[in-house]
DNA sequence: CCCTATCGGTTCCGTGGTTGAACCCGGAAC
DNA sequence: GTTCCGGGTTCAACCACGGAACCGATAGGG
């Protein structure tokens, strides 16, 4: 399998991944949740080649998660921020935060925290349903097709 | 910076792409979500390349992501099943399958939907905040230290 | 007894993506 | 002029990946 035929892939998570499922994009993603914006404050902090940063900003603006904006004249010089497409994945960004922090937090703790503004405290990411509102646990999906027909383990289509 | 590095730095995300961030584990992981668990079951659903296949399966076991059990004896046949660790990434799953669903589901709609068995009805996952059960939007959220400082925008430390 | 099939891998090699360093280019500052 | 800065592009070397063949234990069929 080619990596770019993921997109082609009838399954939401191997299309999101042919956008975002490279090793450095969510790294690059990550960082400009902390709004780090220009060109080499991403190349000093992540260590990464210029070459392949060049090219993941690129596809990123390609694919409408980051938008390349001048913050100068003369000389021209860009910077990229999060679009509303590329801010929504700010739960992908939010549960792998947690999940390290939940196995892999040494002694000293996590090494930030997160307050959530509206209520003031600390606090992690729970998957909810959008329905009523419960927390959601693996075993209470219900995975279906199209046909509205509940999907068999044994002929499971991707997802 | 050298991938495995990954694991050392102190950011949770880092450290959560050090076990999850490869190109094919991603896919590994919704195929077990969807209950496959054979080696020749993954290799056929996904393509990947066998040598591949063997390894990432073998570093999911050594974190503890998956565990490996033999459903017979004579061969000795072993199967892959994700642990408790391993389906706390749920949230991580659905999150990227909602992102795609938002934004290339095609006219026929999301390749599958998901049910709540709890409420019964089709749904999305919500990241919600753990204290005050609101949703969480990207701005409504406060990086903070271990010092319990906040941490400036043009300083913000790895998360 | 031999041949084949099944499952879960391992070995091999050629190709291609990644890396790190060097180079480039427009404009500003010294 | 010359140097510096931001934002890249070019290039050689390398290592990971893909594909195909092979392996080992066991069962089943002729």
């Amino acid at each position: 399998m080619k990596w770019n035929t993921l997109a082609e892939e009838d399954c939401s998570l191997a299309r999101s991944l042919a956008v975002i499922g490279d090793r450095w994009t969510l790294l690059v993603l990550r960082d400009a949740f902390l709004r780090v914006r220009r060109f080499d404050d991403f190349h000093a902090r992540l260590g990464i080649a210029r070459r392949v940063l060049s090219e993941r900003l690129a596809t990123l603006v390609d694919h409408g998660v980051l938008e390349k904006v001048a913050y100068q004249e003369r000389p021209v010089r860009y910077e990229y921020r999060l679009t509303e497409k590329g801010l929504q994945l700010h739960p992908v960004i939010l549960s792998l935060v947690h999940w390290g922090d939940r196995f892999y937090a040494g002694q000293a703790g996590p090494p930030v925290y997160h307050r959530h503004k509206i209520c003031g405290q600390l606090f992690h990411g729970v998957m909810t349903c959008s329905e009523c509102g419960e927390a959601v646990a693996p075993r209470d999906v219900q995975i279906e097709g199209r046909t509205s027909q509940a999907v068999a383990p044994d002929k499971a289509q991707t997802a």
